[in-house]
DNA sequence: TTTAAAATCATCCTTATGGGTGAATCAAAG
DNA sequence: CTTTGATTCACCCATAAGGATGATTTTAAA
């Protein structure tokens, strides 16, 4: 059905197998078991999953954070750790390559399946929306006086570069009235010209 | 150490107050407990935490996830669900609201804690990069002709919105070498006017 | 050391942008 | 029914921005 498919890296091959039975029975589709680094890279490389369950401790060169890291540079997917560690230092290094969860061993079958759903659904949210659109109600969150509706119509086709006359075409409207949104729009974000407004939605959107 | 504020929304007070004590004893400071949605609202604005950890049933009118729904539109904070449900129609609409993590219970509490380490180290990281900085390699990489390091300084001044006159200003140089180095940027990023060069600054820096 | 690219600056010109003032139309709220 | 806010438009003016051409100086590479 959903056709998701899964590596799982774990050294434990009873571990592993009883986690691919397990997702086998829930609707996902366990691409490959790697026991150990190697594995792990070369299924990465050419037979890419989905998402990544990932062991930290391997009893190999390179452990589950190093894969981690190598996902982040190379593939756009997301992983999460499970594993029986969670002292300072391997939780300060996990950290540092943003995975989308951490579970500890013994862990709940339930948990690993809906963290599992989760990481790959606001993965997929997040490729969406890298880039964030204007939102009226945001920015107008941040303002004295809220922009209306027109003038927000018009501060969207300036941030996507627009020119006046192409504004006025594009709005059905003269250029004398686009102008005169655009010059109250700047009083409401206090800016005074394109470039500057463009600086302070971005910087309201991120707010 | 970490001051970290965490908000428990958990309608079983022993549960609720297990977890708090565990957190506590963990260099988590438990901002408060909320038995009910209306406590919940009310602690997130009169005491807003840094992270909650939301139970979905609540036996209230609104459940953990209009709560986190709330979370979304008006704070900057993550959460994650806490809670003994996880079929189907639950995930789904627990997947709209974009949780940094869900754990099901009978949960492992190192779990519990890694997890919500993990969810507030994310959403820092995030918040500081969500407005990515302008990468000269970066968008040389999608440019026939590659800009140089005084039209990539220039066009970093104009993407926060600067005049010509205040690049002249604070580079030491006269106006008319600005421009110069303007035009020069618009023939390669083929624009033509600030506000499209910003506009496709934007678009090379999300490829 | 010659060459090429980059950076600097100037002058002239056209167009776009921003700002001021005033006014008509329309819809919604009181 | 009046008032308010939003939208529409016009005319005028000053400045900023964009474009063309040409020239000098630095810097780095061949």
């Amino acid at each position: 059905m959903s056709e998701i498919k899964i590596l799982i890296v774990e050294d434990e091959p009873i571990i592993a197998k009883n986690i691919s039975m397990y997702l086998s029975n829930n609707d996902f589709i366990v691409s490959g078991i790697a026991y150990d680094d190697d594995e792990a890279f070369y299924q990465l490389q050419h037979n890419p999953p989905d998402a990544v369950i990932l062991d930290i401790n391997l009893d190999s060169r390179r452990d589950g954070i190093d894969i981690a890291q190598y996902i982040n540079t190379t593939l756009p997917l997301p992983f999460l750790f499970l594993t029986s560690y969670s002292d300072k230092e391997t939780m300060q290094r996990a950290k540092a390559v943003e995975p989308s969860g951490y579970i500890v061993k013994p862990f709940n079958e339930r948990t690993l399946l809906a963290s599992l759903e989760i990481a790959i659904s606001n993965f997929a949210e997040r490729s969406n929306q890298l880039v964030p659109e204007l939102n009226i109600e945001k920015i107008n969150r941040h303002l004295l006086s809220p922009l209306t509706d027109r003038e927000f119509t018009v501060l969207q086709h300036i941030y996507e570069g627009k020119t006046n006359n192409q504004l006025a075409a594009t709005l059905f409207v003269s250029v004398n009235t686009v102008k005169v949104h655009i010059k109250n729009a700047y009083l409401k974000l206090d800016t005074a010209s394109r470039s500057m407004a463009i600086a302070r939605l971005r910087e309201l959107m991120q707010k």
